[in-house]
Parts: structure tokens; C-alpha cells; sequence
DNA sequence: CTCAAGGTAGCAATCGCTTGCAGTAGATTT
DNA sequence: AAATCTACTGCAAGCGATTGCTACCTTGAG
């Protein structure tokens, strides 16, 4: 299966056997149409045989791609990424890209840092919701075709989630619901997913005629959660929208520390739909975001920008999905 | 700051600017020792003026060395791996190595094949917690240097997380409780770790002379554990070892589903103390893997196995976390 | 039967960097 | 002062693939 395991299989030991030069090889190879059928043949059940593997980097050398992009990610432990990395990964390969994962440890700088030091290494870039500011991004992105997921630069092929209809739809339900009073807990000011949010949210309140109060700025992970809980319950707010989902596990479990029930007491949104959404007790209600989309978009939109393409921004609708974690208002607290 | 955007930067630009040649370039860079200490800072800075970046592809063809390892994981959206993910890639970034990510979708026919496509692109491969049989895994790995995490194959490195002793504690606490009907949630016969512990809860539950049923193969993920949820509400046994925290959360849901409150009438013990563990209520008591070091060993390892070096085994142990998950036995039920 | 056109193959240069070997100049030894 | 080191530096040959250009061999047309 493995083949010969004599020295190391290159375009030449597949020439010499074949009786034939090592341009054909190659040609075999990069552009088949050009060689004769049975030639063609031949070198494939040789290479096959042999077990080849064409050597990426003498082929990135002479070509100047490298067959690899990257993908840069805030945080891969924040569960909303490994999604996304899986998807991208698949899109990819499909493009016959390798992916080259960058962890930017949640610091801005890092993202930076990273991307100088892959710009060389790869053919383009997907920067998925990137911390740190447009001018840096642009700055150190350069011309290297980039992707940003997640969030809008100017000038820059972009993909992102909009929660907007989904959160107003949120919204509308927790009226229904008999809520009167929302509290909105921030998340980091650096995220451009965050300010979306929170526009959505204040657009949907003013026109509902609703009181919003705004806490935070709160770290987008659990231990955020946990500190917004406090906040929330010094609001007399009966609904919130927590920035993500892990934020709104950490509320949770703050609420319950407290003694207090959700959705009894309090109902909360989250955001993004992980995994733990649907496995915290009680259930989130969330926005599903379209992960998958998300993915087979950006490699599209990178492999349009490969080709110098205009940078186009997409927009994908995140859908509303409605779990235990909300409930109508206890009857005394509503009519205050 | 990004230097002069003329064409791309060589070491051949380097050396005509510093009026040196190339070698010199090449070698104030790979080896500064040896190039005269005025010679090398003027390289120096003038690489850095025109933002010089090393071509990885042409040094790689160059040296042989790609500077690159794979990351192989059945699963990057199972919340255990991403920790390992980061740690990896944080020991890689010490050598000067990148990480290429590779993920099999927990499918293990895709383990093999990923294996073969870029054998040719990396220096070395780290294989997590692989789904094939050894022997399909010794076969494709062949002789590209590896080092197995989470699993022991004869012949190969490996570092893996012991969680004997934990277990063990585990069942002693639980029995300290009162329990003495234990049940176990086996998971896939495919995963070494699933194996491996079975064996530990079996050696204890025989040593403690308590009585032991073993459930399943279940999948290791929430819905696996879905399903283990009513098997184990057909034994009798009021404790249960989940075979990973993520299944553990599964039979969480199942059980509340069925009105049954755990710890009050069933106590749950999970593995790998992922984030998930601690969120979800009543919080997991679980065995916390040591996820940083089994990162650095793996890197160590690998270089260690690039350089030649006899295959080590390295086991670290996993500790066990007590939370809220494990509670003493109504007083009903102990003495039947 | 000769010539042009088409379809295929081969030659050789090139991509950017590393490295064994040889050469040079100054320092040290005798 | 001659001989031997030392410490650098340069030359040039690769690494394995791609690709523009040239050359060849068939065919078909004139």
C-alpha cells in the first residue's frame, strides 16, 4: 500500500522509471490536458506505486503559492471557534488548501505578531473575530488577501453574522412574555460583534418602547458571566441579553448562587448557540449562527480575493431559538 | 514601520544593500555566531528596515526541515482538545515550529488519509487520541517521526493522562458516601482511553468488593450520553462513572429529564475536567487532566523522537476535582 | 511529395535559501 | 621573518518542482 520505501519519491525516480523527463512528470501532474493519455496514465500508476507525494515546498517555490492559508482565531478554547475552524477547514480542503491555525490567546497585539510572522508562509488569510483596531488590522494585513468573519473593515472582504433580526425577534418575544424592563450586559468593547449587538438591542428597545439599562463592559467568557450576575440583579431588569452564550452560563450560575430561578425570577438570552447552550440547566435561549455558512463563505470570499476580486460583504442571518431559559414574568413583578 | 513595499525582500536585496554576499546574509540569520558581530547587526538591520521574512518554502526545500508539525485530533469541536490545541501550539511556537491542525471528524479512515497528505509536509506529527487500530496507525506513520497523545502504541512516544489513581479516589469517595452499586458508561471500544479507563473502575470496583455494571458503548458526546441516561435508570446502581465529562453531561440531561435529581439520588462522576464540567448544574466531580503539560510533554517528545531518540512513555496523572455532582446516598436506598 | 499546423516532450532556467569547501587577511607562534 | 592558526566570507552546487521556449513527430492539405 505504502509502496517502495527506498529513498524518497520525487518527480525524477517517476521520470526515470516512466522513461520520460521530469517536466512530463510534472505536467502529469499540474496540467494533464497537455500530455497523451497513455503517458499520463503511466506516470500516475508509477507515482501511485511508488507512493509520491509532490514536495510542497519546492512546489510553493517555484510557483509562489504555498497551498496554505491561515486562520487566526481570538481564543480556540472559546467554544464558538472549533465550529468555525472545522467548517473553514472542510471549505478548504475542498480548494486543496491546507490550514494553518493561529491562537491569538485572546491579546490584540498577538493577532498582530501572528499575522507578520505567517504573511510569508501562507497565500491568504481568515481572520476571524479579530481584537484588535482597524488601523493595526489593515496595517499589518497589508496586501496579503484577507477575510475578516465576524466583522466589518473597510475595504476588506468580509463575512459576519447578524443578529439584529434574531435579537429583535428576542426581543419581541420577551415582551409577549409580559417583560417591561431589559438589561443588556456588554461585552468587550475591542468586539465589533459586540457593538453590533448592543446597536441591535438599543434600536429594538427604543422602538418597543422599552426601559434598557446597559452594564458591562464584561469579559466574553464564563468568569464575565459571573461577574455581570451581581449587576443584573442590582438592576430591576426581568429580562437580559447577555453578549454570548458563555457569558450567559456565567450569569446563570451567578443567578443561582444567588437564589435566584431562570426563568422564574429572571429570563436571559444568550448568544452564538454553542454546544453548552443547549446543555446548561436551564436551557439557552440563544442566536443560532449559520457556522457552517460562515466557513464555506470565507473560503469563497478569500479565494475571490486570491484573485484580486473587489472585496465583497456578506451577511448571513443568525436565527432565533427559543429554550428554557426564558418564561413569562411572575405576575406581581410585572405590573409594578 | 513595514519597511519599503518595493518588490520582496531577499536575502540576495539583504546582501547587495549591505554589499555582502548572500551566504552571509543567509548565515547571519541561521547561524549569528559565526558572521563578525558589525557585519551581522548591519544584515540585521537592514533586514529589518525592509521587512525582510525568511521564505519558509526555499528553506524548507533547502534543509528538508518544513519548520512545521501536524496536529492530528478526531474532533476539534469535543471541548477536550482545544486546551491541547493551545498548549501544543504554544510549546511548538518555542521551537519555532507551526502547527498545522488536522481534524478527522471523528471519522478514523479520514485519520489515515489526512496522515498521508501531509507526511510530506511536516517535520513531525502529534496525534491525539487516534480512533484507528494501531496497526493501521503504525502503518501510515511509517517512519515520519510521531508521538501519540492519550494512547499507548508499542514502539511509539506517547504521553498520556492516567487517570487510574483518580478513579480510584473517586470511587473511594463515593463509597465513603455510602453508595455500593456502581454502574459504568463505557465509551467507544475504539478509544484507547475509553479502555483504559473501564480497566481502572474494574480493578478498584473488584479491590473494593462493590458491585459494577457496565452500560453501553456509548458515543463520547452529549447525545451518548442521552442515551445512557435510561440504561442507567434500569440498573440499580445510585453511582455512575461517565466515561468523559461531555457524555456526563448528556446523562445529566437525561436523568433531570426523567425527574430525577442528581446528587440527590444518583451520584456522577465525569473525566477531562473540561470547561463544561464546571457550568453545567449540579457541577461535574470529574478527573482534570493535566491539559498543559500533556502539551509540552508532546512537543518534547517529538523533538526528541526527530532527533533519533528512543521512543518514551511518559504518563501524567489526572486529579480528581470534586464538585456537586457526587452526594451521599438516601438513607433508603444504601441498605436495601 | 512537400510544407504547415498541432499536439507532445524535453531542455534549462528559476524560485530563495543552505552549506561544504576553498580562499583571504590578520593574529599568533617559533 | 616565516609558518601556522583563526576567524570570517564567498563560491557554487544543490533542494524538487514549474514553465517558457524549442524541437520533434504525425497528420492533413495543397
Amino acid at each position: 500500500m505504502a509502496g517502495e520505501r527506498s529513498k524518497r519519491v520525487t518527480i525524477y525516480s517517476i521520470a526515470q522509471e516512466c522513461g520520460v523527463s521530469a517536466s512530463t512528470v510534472s505536467r502529469a501532474f499540474t496540467r494533464p490536458d497537455i500530455v497523451n493519455d497513455d503517458v499520463r496514465e503511466r506516470i500516475h500508476a508509477v507515482a501511485k506505486r511508488l507512493g509520491y507525494q509532490p514536495n510542497k515546498a519546492a512546489r510553493g517555490l517555484a510557483t509562489g503559492r504555498a497551498g496554505m492559508v491561515g486562520l487566526l482565531v481570538p481564543d480556540i478554547t472559546n467554544p464558538f471557534f472549533p465550529p468555525l475552524v472545522r467548517a473553514i477547514q472542510q471549505a478548504a480542503s475542498v480548494q486543496d488548501w491546507s490550514v494553518l491555525l493561529l491562537d491569538a490567546d485572546e491579546v490584540a497585539d498577538e493577532e498582530t505578531e501572528l499575522v507578520e510572522q505567517v504573511r510569508a508562509q501562507v497565500d491568504g488569510l481568515i481572520v476571524a473575530s479579530p481584537r484588535s483596531p482597524d488601523a493595526d488590522l489593515e496595517d499589518t494585513l497589508g496586501d496579503l488577501p484577507a477575510v475578516v468573519v465576524n466583522r466589518v473593515v473597510a475595504g476588506r472582504p468580509s463575512v459576519v453574522c447578524d443578529n439584529s433580526a434574531a435579537l429583535t425577534a428576542a426581543g419581541q418575544h420577551l415582551h409577549q412574555l409580559g417583560h417591561r424592563r431589559f438589561a443588556l450586559l456588554r461585552g468587550p468593547e475591542a468586539s465589533w460583534a459586540a457593538r453590533q449587538r448592543a446597536e441591535a438591542i438599543r434600536g429594538w428597545a427604543l422602538a418597543a418602547g422599552v426601559e434598557l439599562v446597559e452594564l458591562g463592559d464584561f469579559a466574553a467568557s464564563y468568569e464575565g458571566g459571573r461577574e455581570a450576575a451581581p449587576a443584573l440583579l442590582g438592576s430591576d431588569a426581568t429580562a437580559a441579553f447577555a453578549f454570548d452564550d458563555l457569558m450567559a452560563c456565567g450569569v446563570l450560575a451567578g443567578l443561582a448562587e444567588a437564589g435566584r430561578s431562570v426563568p422564574d425570577d429572571h429570563s436571559l438570552v444568550g448568544c452564538d448557540d454553542v454546544l453548552l447552550a443547549q446543555t446548561v440547566t436551564p436551557s439557552l435561549t440563544t442566536v443560532t449562527a449559520p457556522v457552517g455558512e460562515l466557513g464555506t463563505t470565507a473560503i469563497e470570499l478569500l479565494h475571490a480575493a486570491m484573485r484580486g476580486e473587489d472585496a465583497r460583504q456578506v451577511r448571513l442571518d443568525g436565527t432565533l431559538t427559543l429554550r428554557a431559559s426564558t418564561g413569562a414574568v411572575p405576575a406581581g413583578v410585572v405590573s409594578r
